[in-house]
DNA sequence: AACCCTATCATTAGAAG
DNA sequence: TCTTCTAATGATAGGGT
């Protein structure tokens, strides 16, 4: 039989969601749940074509407490590093990634900012008594329903920008590392992804799905 | 002899990391993934008060086309629907790398640590108290709804996990160009950090808060 | 589309190196 | 600090309601 006695750790403790007050701890599962969360993203981006981002600071900088000098101390001081990571289009991603020399043709400015401003302004007036009548949950909906259309119709021609990143001004050698890590993950994905695809109706996964209405991005 | 013939489900199955082709399956996939991120995202800034921030589009079908109202019509059209969380807002975290324009005066009383640190405490107990009764996900929702019209922002210098459920339109299209542009500057920061730094002998480490480690890859 | 369920697979807390 | 290992917990694909 098999004797339970030598067990050779603990395997994984339900712990209970709340601020991890030992540094380290905290440090250590800062650090694999990132690593799994842009994991996460990532696969989300494939599975469903959905363009999505998501940007984590790993500590509290730029504090406005302190308020006395630039974001730079706070970065001495904890050294606040962000990783971030999204699409609008995952070929793009592989795209925008491998060429890191100096892409031209960068991204397709749009600059419908201004009518975005506006919509986002009224938007949020809509959210805000929303909010307050009947809750946050319906006030998502709300925020939902109005923006999704317009997002969409913000972006024509080109949703062909993606983005993935995270800022440098504060990243460390780990934090590259790791980012590159997830990044080439994040490209095998998708390389595995257009092989099986054959650019047949639709350019392997390219298929710029303006609208969506596509193969890549949707069906 | 036991035999396993009876098995009431497949469970989980081993699936690839590709677009999923049927629809009605993607979506499933879509709607279980989103909210395991979600959770993930928030039990991030709760475990390790980090500042993170997730956006996710969803794509959907379109046809902007018939419909009365905004977001009626928007939500009939399915032109897609936007989730997003964060903190202390997705907005906040997006202005790291972007200002918006002038969309400073929708937020209502920013930076103030006390409101906020009261808030944060207030809604602490609240989430605790919920999270006793009704288990994590429950406290998540009234955590949400307790700061919701509140938008915290400055980030106390302790152990913060507070967030806010996150302002969408202000991570819209539009706004990722601006997050392009910071990006790009970030991808020339990478680049020269990656020369500066040798893949073996990284010393280099950390200029502040120093992370050690340096084989880099090159983005 | 939102829940339930269950069998599995995936993630990760802990401990070590 | 980052990596590796292990053992559990947690997340979910597939199916049904």
């Amino acid at each position: 039989m098999v004797k339970p006695e030598g067990k050779k750790t603990k395997g994984k403790q339900v712990i209970e969601i709340r601020y991890i007050e030992n540094r380290d701890r905290r440090q250590v599962t800062f650090s694999k749940r990132k690593a799994g969360l842009l994991k996460k993203v990532s696969e989300l981006i494939l599975l469903c074509g959905a363009h999505a981002a998501i940007t984590i600071f790993s500590k509290k900088q730029e504090l406005p407490e302190q308020g006395d000098n630039e974001a730079g101390k706070a970065k001495a001081a904890g050294g606040g590093n962000v990783f971030a990571m999204g699409t609008p289009s995952v070929d793009h991603v592989v795209r925008r990634f491998a060429p890191l020399p100096g892409d031209a043709g960068y991204l397709p400015a749009l600059d419908e900012a201004g009518a975005a401003e506006a919509e986002r302004a009224a938007v949020e007036a809509t959210v805000r008594q929303t909010e307050e009548t009947k809750g946050r949950v319906a006030a998502e909906e709300a925020r939902m329903s109005s923006i999704g259309a317009k997002v969409l119709t913000a972006v024509p021609a080109g949703p062909e920008r993606f983005w993935w990143e995270a800022d440098v001004e504060a990243l460390g050698e780990a934090e590259l590392t790791e980012f590159a890590r997830a990044l080439r993950r994040l490209r095998n994905d998708v390389r595995r992804h257009a092989n099986k695809l054959q650019p047949s109706a639709a350019p392997a996964g390219t298929d710029r799905a303006g609208q969506p209405k596509a193969s890549l991005i949707n069906a």
